[in-house]
DNA sequence: CGCTGCGTTGAGCTTCTTCAACGATCGTGG
DNA sequence: CCACGATCGTTGAAGAAGCTCAACGCAGCG
């Protein structure tokens, strides 16, 4: 079966059997997204998670005069909103489909039944909430400790590394978008994205970025030297 | 016997027998701290967790340059430092006794065997995660969307609750370790101090605050006013 | 009694944001 | 097929927020 399919692929349920699969299977909602479509608002009332099985989400914070912060993007195979599931109640933050997705979701109360079953789910999640924690922790250290250009070097570091650590690699996401990624605004990140090219540690054109000095984007994102 | 005594009454082992208790007990290492002592660095080999029985530990990162943020602050009852449990091996970050410590510490290995066995002590676990990562979204929000007075604001509020929402409490750390927490630097911590005595929203005495108007708090914590 | 750590204050500067304008690209409808 | 608007990205000028560096008061403690 296509859902049991598509489960099997998603790491929270490495080495569960395939009856146990299908158990999970059974409580899945299979939903479907449109580009830049609301999946809930912060404060609502976590009735149960999510795993993305094509597309994109952003989860973010917005604040009253309207400035985007996005904690997380998740892709294919990634759970997200597991929070209301064990803590609390409510959903802390906002999620969006970046590009039209394909969504399972997970009812609270089903899940938590299958969890108490099954020893291996639960320790999988909890592995799965500890990744996200240390992303977390990783993002506070840099929106505190690190200046904006730090950050980027980190962000076409990572992204070079996922390609494979080549020096030729695509922006994966909007400029604007990865903007608030990095807790700030365009305007900033072009300016910095300039000076990155005018002191020849990167070149671009638009979305394509070449890394012309890896140890100077490394030490930069260190916070070991300044632009 | 004392350790079984004291973990009784921590969260994470609510809903265990005795005899359960009895077999967590077994695992625990007693360790003591002093003020200021070094528990575990940033990089280190994460061979366990620990629970705080008393004193207070803060879990912080460094910069190159020395600026500290503090991710968090653990006191009685509390476990920190699982991320390496579940995932990965090394700690993410630093962590120090605030205070003269004790603590008891759950050696990795065996402590996983335990979850196995009981599933409700995973759920409690999940739980304690889950809420660690609410705690983080708060603090990503608080860096990325408030400015300092806001920050500082929203942590008066807090404090005021945690003392039965009197408008009349004392400060719980030194205000160095205040500004670490808040993403900033004394200095400023000090100037927002003066800014808010002057415009009448708190009175300040050394560590004595005292809450004159909470609205214009309120409004400031929610970023919907400025100084 | 003097040292040390903490907190405060001032002056100057860096970083980042705000506000405004403008070019390029893309999809849509005429 | 072209025109239009919308979105996105870039650039400039000005201003705000916070940081650095330096000096100094004060309290606690050996």
């Amino acid at each position: 079966m296509d859902i049991r399919k598509n489960l099997s692929q998603v790491d929270l349920f490495n080495g569960l059997s395939l009856q146990q699969l299908d158990e999970v299977a059974s409580i899945v909602a299979d939903k479907k997204y449109k580009k830049g479509e609301l999946i809930f608002a912060d404060g609502d009332d976590g009735i149960g998670f999510y795993i993305v099985i094509s597309g994109r989400v952003k989860v973010y914070k917005v604040s009253p005069d309207g400035k985007e912060q996005i904690m997380h993007i998740f892709g294919p195979g990634q759970p997200f909103a597991e929070v209301p599931v064990f803590e609390g109640s409510r959903y802390p933050a906002n999620a969006d489909a970046m590009e039209p997705s394909r969504l399972f979701f997970f009812p609270k109360k089903a899940f938590v039944e299958l969890i108490h079953a099954n020893p291996s789910l639960a320790m999988n999640m909890l592995a799965s909430l500890s990744q996200r924690l240390k992303q977390f922790s990783y993002l506070i250290e840099s929106l505190s400790l690190k200046e904006v250009p730090g950050r980027l070097a980190s962000y076409l570091l990572y992204l070079s590394d996922k390609n494979g650590s080549i020096d030729e690699f695509d922006l994966d996401i909007a400029k604007s978008q990865l903007a608030s990624l990095l807790g700030t605004i365009p305007e900033t990140l072009s300016r910095i994205f300039t000076k990155l090219s005018q002191k020849e540690l990167i070149s671009i054109n638009g979305p394509k970025i070449m890394i012309l000095d890896r140890t100077g984007l490394e030490y930069l994102a260190e916070g070991e030297s300044k632009l």
